[in-house]
DNA sequence: CAGGTTCAGTTTTTT
DNA sequence: ACTGAACCTG
């Protein structure tokens, strides 16, 4: 606590009351929310079960949790809660599920799913229709409102259709006793504001609320923190509006303003003082992000040394950008013997890591990717995920025409068409008529045979599911299923049948040490939740990853690439008018770096077969020019280039040897 | 019905 | 370059 500096002080001692934390990059706000969690404790002011810490991502909540382990020994901290805003929303389903009208057990799905549903509404729709009417809809959600609602305040006929497409989602989704993501949100809000005696109940239940990042709320997030932090509003709030980078996703900075209407008691604390960045870093940053209008007044001072030059590459194309960075990492990781873990490469898209996990690999350069295929997007992990789903919720017919065809079992689409027919008309969802003799008699013999196959499996699993546990019951399915022998019949070589396995058993794992809970519908919903950034990172290694996915994060020495016109800022962004949260998202990529800071641009790309004429970004311009240093510019950098270079090829000749 | 082949479209960020 | 959909064949 006397670390702490006096506004942190501040912030960590007001525990009655509205409270919202302006926490500048680096300045400590994640150890203002630890120190207040156990202050809230130890003086007695709040039990930690009834305290509840909301993130964004379950990467950041992993890291809270860690944090508070280590400040917190002993069992005073159980049964403190710090999970994601969406993982409260499905422990909040699961225990109030009648109150929405779904049955336990409930699926969710993914944005995979929910775009399969919509396309299939929109029958002969193209793709990016699809998407486009799984946005409006998802839009509408996050605005918290429900399928009446968005029809009432349809404007036009465009929102008047789009409305209608809502209804229809969802009236599929609860008949097949599913959420999406969005759900997770807006159900417990319109349970809580429509039932009073179970909003008291979960005040009750959650006595202090504290929420990161809060400028990422969106207006049904909002509305949930209202309603579990009731009239007295005992919470903290921490954001900074320079790092909104999800408007995209329905976030509304705005929130912090309506936040001091609700509350008109609500405290402000400034925290401005950073204690990561070198100050040339910092004198960047300011600058850039002067360039957009505040509503908060916030300067961000350092008492760091000046640290390193920031350099500003530019490259013949991606692939040699890629070669640069990768030589540049090489080169300091020996002769400043930096571990490799002191190294981020940061870009827009996920697309872009690509060239530089070639320049690395062939470096012999340890690297990991955030965000690579995702764990839970992998076939042979979804295709278990379905069998799984639909154990735990015969009505979900997304799993089961999933899981009825892996492995394939002669039961083709022409059956599954028949079975659907007959599912409609007997108003049943799909694996209940597929149950029926008589659907099975109307199929084809080999059709029928498969299905009754199918059922006898699933039938076995489900008179297990209470007696195994939850791992044990995975490791049953995989096996009973025939998901085993149909990978291992897939792969053409022992080594990616291996490899494909192991992913089944990680799956395994994260049921072992996942969450207690005993249903396996529970577990599998808690699963849905994980995303790609939550896999082990860690260990001496580059990382990888998108801007995005980097908040939160600090590194010594962090490269930004494709720091090009319509890359950085995109041209999607550009086009629909939000430059201010691209200038932002660079802000949050430059505010990671701790010593020193690399922007690169390339003059050409290859994008498809062309090749594409590239302009560097205009936030390149919007930089102090004097505490840049040019490729080129320098004749001591310049040797210090070359000297890279030699021994980048040295490493890439010992490499083929090596190879 | 399943597995193979060709061919078009494709790249923003995440729970 | 890489993926998924459409089409073709045993």
């Amino acid at each position: 606590m006397h670390d702490l500096n006096p506004p942190q002080r501040a912030a960590v001692l007001h525990t009655q009351g509205p409270l919202l934390v302006l926490a500048g990059a680096g300045s400590g706000k994640t150890r203002v929310i630890v120190e207040k969690i156990a202050h809230l404790i130890a003086s007695g002011r709040m039990p930690a079960k009834r305290i509840a810490a909301i993130t964004f991502t379950n990467k950041s909540a992993k890291e809270m949790r860690e944090r508070v382990g280590k400040r917190i020994k002993g069992d005073a901290a159980d049964g403190l809660t710090i999970c994601t805003f969406h993982a409260l929303g499905l422990k909040f389903l699961q225990i109030e599920h009648a109150a929405v009208g779904l049955k336990r057990g409930f699926s969710i799905f993914d944005s995979d799913d929910s775009s399969a549903q919509v396309k299939d509404l929109m029958s002969g729709a193209k793709p990016d229709e699809v998407e486009a009417a799984k946005n409006l809809i998802s839009r509408a959600k996050n605005a918290g409102l429900s399928p009446d609602e968005a029809l009432a305040a349809a404007r036009g006929n465009r929102e008047k259709e789009a409305a209608l497409l809502y209804q229809r989602y969802q009236a599929r989704l609860s008949a097949f006793n599913a959420v999406d993501f969005d759900d997770l949100i807006r159900l417990p809000v319109q349970v809580l504001e429509g039932n009073a005696d179970i909003a008291a109940a979960w005040r009750e239940r959650i006595g202090y609320l504290l929420v990161d990042e809060c400028q990422d709320t969106n207006d049904a997030q909002y509305r949930l923190l209202k309603m579990l932090a009731g009239e007295r509003g005992d919470f903290t709030c921490v954001g900074d509006d320079d790092q909104s980078i999800y408007a995209w996703r329905g976030a509304n900075p705005d929130n912090l303003l309506a936040m001091a209407r609700d509350y008109p008691k609500l405290q402000i604390v400034k925290l401005e003082q950073n204690y990561r960045c070198s100050n040339r870093v910092l004198r960047v940053a300011n600058a850039l992000i002067a360039h957009n209008p505040h509503e908060h007044l916030k300067k961000l001072w350092s008492d760091q040394p000046d640290g390193d030059r920031i350099r500003v590459w530019e490259c013949r194309d991606n692939d040699h950008e890629a070669e640069k960075v990768a030589a540049e990492i090489a080169f300091l990781h020996t002769a400043r013997n930096a571990p490799w873990s002191d190294f981020c490469i940061l870009f827009r898209g996920n697309f872009q890591s690509r060239p530089l996990e070639k320049a690395l690999q062939l470096l012999r350069i340890p690297y990991h990717l955030t965000g690579g295929t995702a764990f839970l997007e992998r076939q042979e992990v979804k295709d278990a995920l379905s069998w799984l789903r639909l154990v735990a919720n015969p009505d979900d017919d997304t799993a089961f025409l999933r899981a009825v065809q892996s492995p394939k079992r002669e039961v083709g689409a022409t059956s599954l068409a028949k079975l659907a027919e007959l599912a409609q008309s007997a108003h049943l969802p799909l694996s209940r008529a597929a149950e029926s003799m008589a659907a099975l008699r109307q199929l084809p013999a080999r059709a029928g045979n498969g299905l009754s196959a199918f059922n006898d499996i699933i039938g076995d699993l489900r008179d297990h599911a209470a007696t195994l546990s939850a791992k044990d019951l995975l490791l049953r399915l995989i096996e009973r299923s025939g998901l085993l022998a149909e990978l291992r019949a897939q792969c053409k070589d022992e080594a990616s049948f291996q490899r494909r396995r192991a992913n089944l058993d990680e799956l395994a794992d994260w049921f072992d040490g996942g969450p207690r809970g005993g249903n396996v519908g529970d577990l599998a919903a808690q699963l849905a939740l994980l995303s790609r950034n939550d896999k082990d990172d860690g260990g001496n290694q580059v990382r990888l990853m998108s801007l995005h996915a980097a908040k939160g994060l600090e590194f010594r020495y962090v490269f930004i690439v494709g720091c090009e016109d319509g890359t950085l800022p995109h041209e999607i962004s550009v086009e629909e008018g939000n430059l201010e949260e691209e200038r932002r998202l660079l802000y949050v990529g430059i505010t990671r770096a701790k010593q020193a800071l690399w922007l690169s641009y390339s003059r050409q790309t290859r994008r498809f077969r062309e090749l594409v004429r590239l302009k560097p970004s205009r936030f390149l311009d919007e930089l102090p020019q004097s505490e840049l240093q040019r490729d080129g510019a320098d004749p001591v950098a310049d040797a210090e280039r070359k000297k890279e270079r030699a021994s980048a090829g040295l490493a890439a000749i010992q490499a083929m040897l090596d190879g």
